[in-house]
DNA sequence: GTGAAAGCGCTAACAT
DNA sequence: ATGTTAGCGCTTTCAC
């Protein structure tokens, strides 16, 4: 930062001759400039290089043209979203931001409020929010949530048909003959981990099976935390046949747990998983998964908020997209 | 962005009955405040929700203690470069800000070259470039490059023994017995692409072998883009018995395209990648592949413009980390 | 210990 | 057509 600092508009200003609300008014378009003085000040600037800064236009207008997403961390669901997002972005004139938590769930809520806070109204137009800890957000611009927090809120929000896609998933293991049926849930903050969990004991209650709490496990939609109750399961003495994964990503982990304790999928465990993610297909075996449409979800999610930001009224303000079941080859009849 | 717009600096020094300066020196931690106003002010802030705007105090400070991260795309070698990253800011007292081209490859460089300069020396103190297309960067702050460009450029830089790392693939396609190895190259403009090349020639030169030049394809290290030379090199009447692809997406995508060919990896053909993104265990057949330790390099990355930016001079600027071979089941002697 | 005032880079009224 | 001026939210001398 020592050597030739930022060039700014001034030094545009003083070298082409001109104020610097002239070299403004070529910057922005605006009329009232000769096509002269005009070709003088592009000059200028194309030797110069010169580039508004980003943050002194931001503070001057309130409007910025840039969307934030704020993720917890950036693995394949949140990645996936974030192609949605990428794709539904070009052409609305915007550009996309990521803020990434970094995985860090301690400061989770207090890092989400504190970003949220410092960019809106300045840096960024409105956000995304994926799987948001918060639920009461009241800031000057516009928020969308995706897959949000449990609790009442009034923010826009995408998700998808979590209750649905679990009956799906443990009606798939019920038909091939399965009983015993462990769940490996989310996030327990998470809507869909709780509708996730819900559709699980419904289905199970609907086919008559009891449900057995000891089967009922936490994997926080984590690999690395969902390796210990898996583990836990699987050498238990009555272990279970199948385990509904509330996600791919602890599915794998816990494909993962049973080939090391010698145990074969599909012959000897059934596991079915929750997104769909890309690495779905490429597990061994092949996961059977519920699909959730994540690169749609983030589309969604953006063009709602532009359609706020831009002060329109959207049709929708909570969309939830359809799942269904996706079945390969990590699942087999008993 | 209507109601209740943002809390400033003024609404909390109106509430507290105090001076903006004041607040400003509470939020700072400045000597030269009373306890007993330090408290009032302090309740305020925490009463307001009020949160500094992060550009208003860029623009004053020309230090933000964010660290900008350009990467072209949001893939699984980016994806997991921004880890490493992420693991390397923590503790550093940076944040870590991501802006995404998002796979338009159309104004790549000018998008580079926009968002540096409009970012550097407002938004963030610093930025780390992935597989930029610019070399000659001379903006005001810290610039450190991974996986550059070609040609020279004395940008602070890290990057992988590329030139061994593809040897040793080739070589160990040799050693099977292989002779006609084609080459899925990949993104020209990168010298990564081109040491790989070079090491691919180096080795079956070595060894003897002609460099039969129909076998050497361009898959731009683009899963979509390498469908069709690897169809075209697969389907072809003399096909090679091998593939080296520049990197694991175009390796998958070349799995992919054997067996919708009806060929048998590795039984009909031989396929090494490259990079070890954590997709490669999980294709099938797990992919032999030359290891890059990805999460390092954004590591080293962040540890370089860290220290750059403190005005520390780092012991090294240019970093090449060893790669090497992995070998799984997407290989066979012939 | 506290506040008034200048200024970071830029834009938009409002002169001229 | 061009320039002057005020001010976005904040920090920092420098008076008081």
């Amino acid at each position: 930062m020592q050597p030739s600092s930022r060039v700014t508009i001034r030094d545009v200003a003083a070298a082409a001759g001109v104020s610097v609300a002239t070299v403004s008014k070529v910057i922005n378009q605006r009329y009232g400039v000769s096509a002269d003085t005009f070709a003088r000040v592009q000059a200028v600037i194309n030797e110069l290089g010169y580039e508004a800064s980003l943050v002194a236009q931001s503070l001057r207008n309130h409007r910025t043209n840039v969307i934030g997403i704020l993720v917890a961390d950036l693995e394949p669901f949140s990645t996936e979203l974030l192609k949605g997002a990428g794709d539904a972005i070009r052409g609305t004139g915007f550009e996309l931001v990521v803020y990434s938590a970094g995985g860090r769930t301690s400061d989770h809520v207090g890092w989400e409020r504190r970003y949220l806070s410092r960019l809106s109204g300045t840096l960024v137009d409105g956000a995304v929010l994926v799987t948001p800890t918060v639920v009461d957000v009241q800031y000057g611009a516009p928020v969308v949530a995706v897959d949000p927090h449990t609790g009442p809120s009034d923010l826009p929000t995408i998700d998808s048909d979590n209750l649905r896609g679990a009956r799906l998933a443990t009606e798939h293991l019920l038909d091939l003959g399965h009983r015993r049926i462990a769940l490996l849930g989310g996030r327990p903050d998470l809507q869909s981990a709780q509708l996730r969990e819900q559709g699980y004991r419904e289905a199970l209650t609907a086919a008559g099976v009891p449900v057995d709490e000891r089967l009922v496990q936490v994997g926080a939609y984590d690999p690395e935390v969902s390796v210990k109750p898996a583990r836990e399961l699987l050498s238990s003495p009555d272990r279970p046949t199948a385990v509904f994964a509330a996600n791919d990503l602890s599915a794998i982990a816990t494909i993962e747990v049973a080939r090391e304790l010698g145990l074969r999928v599909p012959q000897d465990l059934s596991i079915v998983g929750f997104d769909n993610i890309p690495e779905s297909v490429l597990s061994t075996p092949p996961l059977t998964t519920v699909e959730q449409p994540i690169r749609t979800m983030g589309q969604h999610a953006i063009e709602i908020l532009v359609q706020l930001i831009r002060g329109e009224s959207p049709p929708r303000t909570h969309i939830t997209l359809a799942t269904r079941l996706v079945v390969r080859q990590s699942t087999r009849a008993l």
